[in-house]
DNA sequence: TACATTTGACCCAG
DNA sequence: CTGGGTCAAATGTA
């Protein structure tokens, strides 16, 4: 637990440092001849950082000994003296699980062959269980359509868990109303960072438009058992986080989204205090750690409709803005008219 | 060999 | 007691 605390103290710390850096980045751009969006930018950037403090130290003010980040953090069941599954109930159990962030995503397939394919999302992420719903209307080893679709919900979290912390989770279940609809479910935003370069995009994700997937986002954002639910209509695209389908068949050739999509996403699911303002070689610059922890502890703090609201709109604002020259931000192929062509399918 | 997936078992909340 | 969520060993894959 001191370890978490002290995790915590480190995090803040740092983002308060990112804070006054970005500060001082502003300081000199106030004499440079830089444009006056570089400098809005970097404001932004600036009051994102104090909002993540004071996130960070209101979740603390409410009282929970647990931060939202605490379990994972620790490795879990560090405790090689109790058995770890006994140690399982004051880690991660189910206080955590009602803290943290959840929305739901409404994926609709058109085709058969919709489902034929990972809906990759910018974001490697790791199966590790899967259960059988009861009482589902199409249950397991049901045939619907030529397809054998169990309706079983399959469990996701990321990748990076253990190296980087992060903690996004995801279940991915068809929906019991329409077969062809998948519900993702989302828990925690992902604080790791992308491996793959969005100037190179990874070869599976290359020409992998969404042609022939109708996505249906009615997106449920849930804080605690609340069903908290926001409009998130007009939320930008950026912001969110693309499911990618668990049912089986994962065929290369059968990504739907493309590269522009997935650039953008991962833009909103990156921090830009990430990117270096003098990259040259690397489109990215590699944060130290603990940034990217201070960037993911931040998307799990919320503790209002509003603020979850926020939570999901603000990579949108940051990304939405013009990126000066001056932060380099310009060789990052960013294309917006072919990120809203890619997103048509949504409406 | 490293990493991802599968799957039965386990734990906990309701 | 039941179902949801997770673990972790076994297995698969590149």
């Amino acid at each position: 637990m001191k370890r978490a605390v002290d995790w915590e103290q480190n995090t803040l710390i740092s983002e308060l440092n990112l804070g006054k850096e970005l500060a001082k980045q502003l300081q000199n751009h106030l004499n440079a001849a830089s444009s006056l969006e570089t400098r809005e930018i970097l404001i932004d950037e600036i009051l994102s950082c104090y909002d993540r403090s004071l996130s960070m130290l209101n979740w603390d003010a409410l009282g929970d000994n647990h931060t939202p980040y605490a379990s994972s953090m620790e490795p879990q069941y560090l405790d090689v003296n109790n058995s770890p599954r006994s140690n399982r109930t004051c880690k991660g159990g189910s206080k955590k699980r009602k803290t943290q962030q959840r929305w739901t995503e409404r994926l609709k397939v058109c085709s058969e062959s919709d489902v034929e394919g990972p809906l990759e999302d910018g974001h490697s992420w790791r199966k590790y269980g899967q259960k059988d719903i009861l009482g589902s209307r199409y249950p397991r080893h049901i045939m619907v359509s030529d397809l054998e679709c169990y309706n079983c919900r399959a469990y996701y979290r990321c990748t990076h868990r253990h190296t980087q912390g992060c903690l996004a989770n995801k279940q991915v279940q068809r929906s019991d109303e329409d077969p062809n609809v998948f519900e993702v479910n989302y828990k925690g935003r992902h604080t790791c960072l992308p491996v793959f370069n969005p100037t190179t995009p990874s070869p599976s994700l290359v020409n992998k438009r969404p042609k022939h997937i109708k996505v249906n986002r009615q997106e449920h954002l849930q804080q605690s058992e609340e069903v908290s639910e926001v409009k998130t209509d007009d939320l930008d695209i950026r912001g969110y986080i693309f499911p990618s389908f668990p049912f089986e068949n994962k065929d290369e050739d059968n990504n739907f989204f493309g590269e522009s999509l997935m650039t953008s996403n991962f833009l909103g699911s990156i921090s830009p205090s990430f990117v270096s303002p003098a990259t040259s070689d690397s489109d990215y610059y590699s944060p130290p750690r603990s940034h990217v922890h201070n960037f993911g502890a931040t998307r799990k703090v919320q503790t209002s409709e509003s603020d979850l609201t926020e939570t999901i709109s603000a990579p949108t604002s940051v990304t939405n803005s013009p990126i000066g020259e001056d932060l380099n931000f310009s060789n990052m192929c960013f294309d917006a008219d072919l990120l809203f062509d890619d997103l048509e399918c949504f409406a």
